[in-house]
DNA sequence: ATGGTATATTCAAGGTACTTGAGTAGATAC
DNA sequence: GTATCTACTCAAGTACCTTGAATATACCAT
């Protein structure tokens, strides 16, 4: 069944990055973290609004988690300068560390599945997963 | 990256398994619960411990999910004959259907993916898939 | 300009799916 | 037969989400 074989992996993929963050001293930041840091804008920041949509959560949601980078001092809240209804997400220079640390998470683990089920492979699986996400395309 | 490419097709997968149980009168079952069914002993039962086991949970968190099936009509708690600490939960009728509408639903799903990629790259895709699993193995 | 409506956020309460700790009943070992 | 181990349940607490309601600000039509 397709389930399992997506399932594995994909959560061996969430404790491999959930490990190499605690292990940079960055034990705080979880899951429901990550979106943030993937779609934020680093240099003007970015409406709760607007992470919440991105992430697939409500804006309460969304705010409980900002608060939270926040208290742990990986973004800040800014108010925009052009609506004064809305605040702006900003990561701090603790927060920018982060995007980028997934990313080395993720190729690191990349690079040791390719190289235990063979390059060509690996990347063959990649191109035909991708192709099965824009055939089906939810 | 893998992690969407993984991520994407699984919740897929949950939506589409989810909406089915709701199309056929079962929408109280959800994720958590599908476990019990993929594992439990359909004739004699299963004790809580070792669903528990099976679906990586703690055994408190299983005797709730086993509450919830049986106040549903999909479980009925039995005494083990041969160990009287033990319950025995064993699936109801109402809780046979379950297993067998869950590989439909799978099947259904799999079978639209494979009309949409091609069989013969899903097949591949799926065999690829497996490979990881048994190179990674987690 | 002002009144009505829409938007951005936050506060509050509640639900689900878990966790650990503690207690009880029954099984097992010496 | 006492001590220990096991199966289960009750209780309390946490993480992560939800909807509803309140507040401040923006926008828009008259």
């Amino acid at each position: 069944m397709i389930g399992e074989l997506l399932r594995n992996p994909n959560a061996a993929r969430v404790r491999h990055v959930e490990r190499g963050f605690a292990a940079a001293g960055h034990g705080a930041i979880h899951p429901p973290h990550l979106p943030v840091f993937e779609y934020v804008d680093y240099e003007r920041g970015s409406r709760i609004t607007d992470l919440a949509r991105h992430a697939n959560v409500s804006p309460q949601a969304m705010s409980e988690v900002v608060d939270y980078l926040e208290r742990h001092g990986y973004v800040e809240r800014l108010r925009d300068p052009v609506d004064g209804r809305a605040r702006l997400v900003r990561p701090t220079a603790r927060g920018r560390e982060i995007y980028a640390l997934a990313g080395r998470l993720v190729r690191g683990l990349e690079d040791e599945w390719s190289a235990r089920l063979g390059a060509r492979k690996f990347r063959l699986l990649k191109r035909l997963l991708g192709e099965l996400w824009d055939a089906v395309g939810d």
